[in-house]
DNA sequence: GTCGCCCCTTCCGCTCAATGGAAGGTAAGT
DNA sequence: ACTTACCTTCCATTGAGCGGAAGGGGCGAC
């Protein structure tokens, strides 16, 4: 009901995704619902601008400029930097899959990811998105994070493995536990299999979440528990030293 | 001399950089260069779909919707994953800066990056680009590249240092070399200071190049080529069992 | 207090840029 | 040679975009 020029060019770059790398010119138009000359057109000056570049098969892609607007700042702040060495170090002693992560909104975003040869399956990935709840970091996140945001997170508890804590109070109290003993666990609350310990990263504002995510937990929680903690006060030195 | 909707909305995005990460709306109009009602109302649209995010405190910054065009693929490919823990292996038996990049046009861009407790300044970052002939992973890609990335690349052999390469002949002749031996070296030709090896990734198929940055390169070179190989056949073998 | 400044938001009549059907061109498949 | 599917160009119509102007709110200065 809104033919407006903007939309529908953003429709056309809303045809793009995971799944639909790249599109030739009529996958596109039929994914916008756009007739096939006024999409040419606005591809075209999709093209031009620099949002869309053309493979040498003729079909678009998204383009260099649109990455260039600062998207990946997340993923190449000076954490993710001050961090690099300690994950490493920290994936040495544990051989477990190591995650670095930040809240944005509502939600964990994975800064940085230190896989093993041999890991759990883990569902995330750098710069990919998951709920507060049900993740380590996520808990630590949402731990120290305003009450504006955990009110927010509260109201969308949802369900993903029949482990996963959907109940308030259970959460709260968690939470709370967190903050007492300065880290968070989760056994099969995102998927099957894997359970986390994460501590936070940061002195008096928690800036970032350090985690990792094992098969079994009662082993030895409190070695990786120790080993995170090393881990998680080198890097908020080196962030405090280069200011 | 082209005031369309579209490229004006896209100019708005442009805005956005990577100094320049949230705006007001009247910082948005000046540096898109349009009158106040015109940029509120384009604003509007980004903001409905979802281009743009708006803070509490009313500035505006870059949409989460536009992430999840398929910005990040490169970086979480499965070319990732698969080399992920061999990187690290690769890391402990150098204790330098290790790289993974692919070719994107005539750039490097680079997925991956795992950095010491010291390390040599390094320019590159996870997703960001450099030009292919000052790079070790640049020449890598470079050699194993089609004739017309070639061609067109040797078309902007821009100086970076006193040492990058920017005779074309000189430049062929490495690329010859490095096809001959496997292996590509540079010297403090992208920033001083920095000396790096680097080796193709994948069989007959170059899909990648798996390089480190080290300070000095005449001491061991035999033995890092070794250790990059090592690790480069892992990859190859992990991304061709995962298909 | 109130004046000035800056930023955001809404309104509305004019106009020109966007529209899309149609027609022409190319390339591959049968 | 015919069919199908894709890409590109053209151009008369029209409604979407335009932006000056006016109104509202917050903040600091005087």
């Amino acid at each position: 009901m809104a033919p407006s020029v903007t939309s529908r060019a953003l429709d056309l770059l809303g045809a793009f995704g995971p799944e639909h790398r790249s599109l030739t010119l009529s996958e596109l138009a039929r994914r916008a619902g756009l007739p096939l000359a006024t999409a040419h057109r606005l591809v075209g000056e999709l093209h031009k601008w620099g949002a869309l570049a053309r493979l040498e098969s003729g079909e678009y892609v998204i383009g260099r400029r649109l990455w260039d607007l600062g998207l990946l700042a997340p993923v190449q702040s000076g954490l993710r930097q001050a961090a690099s060495p300690f994950l490493h170090d920290l994936y040495g002693a544990t051989l477990a899959t190591v995650h670095l992560a930040v809240r944005d909104g509502c939600e964990v975003l994975y800064v940085d990811r230190l896989a093993g040869h041999v890991s759990v399956p883990v569902v995330s990935e750098v710069g990919s998105r998951l709920p507060l709840h049900a993740t380590g970091v996520g808990k630590v996140l949402l731990a120290y994070a305003p009450e504006a945001v955990r009110a927010e997170a509260f109201g969308r508890l949802r369900r993903i493995t029949p482990y996963t804590v959907t109940q308030p109070a259970r959460l709260a109290e968690q939470l709370r536990r967190v903050r007492a003993e300065g880290y968070a666990t989760t056994g099969e609350e995102m998927s099957l299999g894997a359970c986390s310990v994460a501590v936070p990263v940061g002195g008096d504002t928690v800036v970032a979440a350090l985690g990792i995510v094992v098969p079994d937990l009662r082993r030895d929680k409190a070695r990786l528990v120790a080993a995170l903690q090393v881990a998680a006060r080198g890097i908020g030195r080196t962030l405090a030293s280069a200011e």
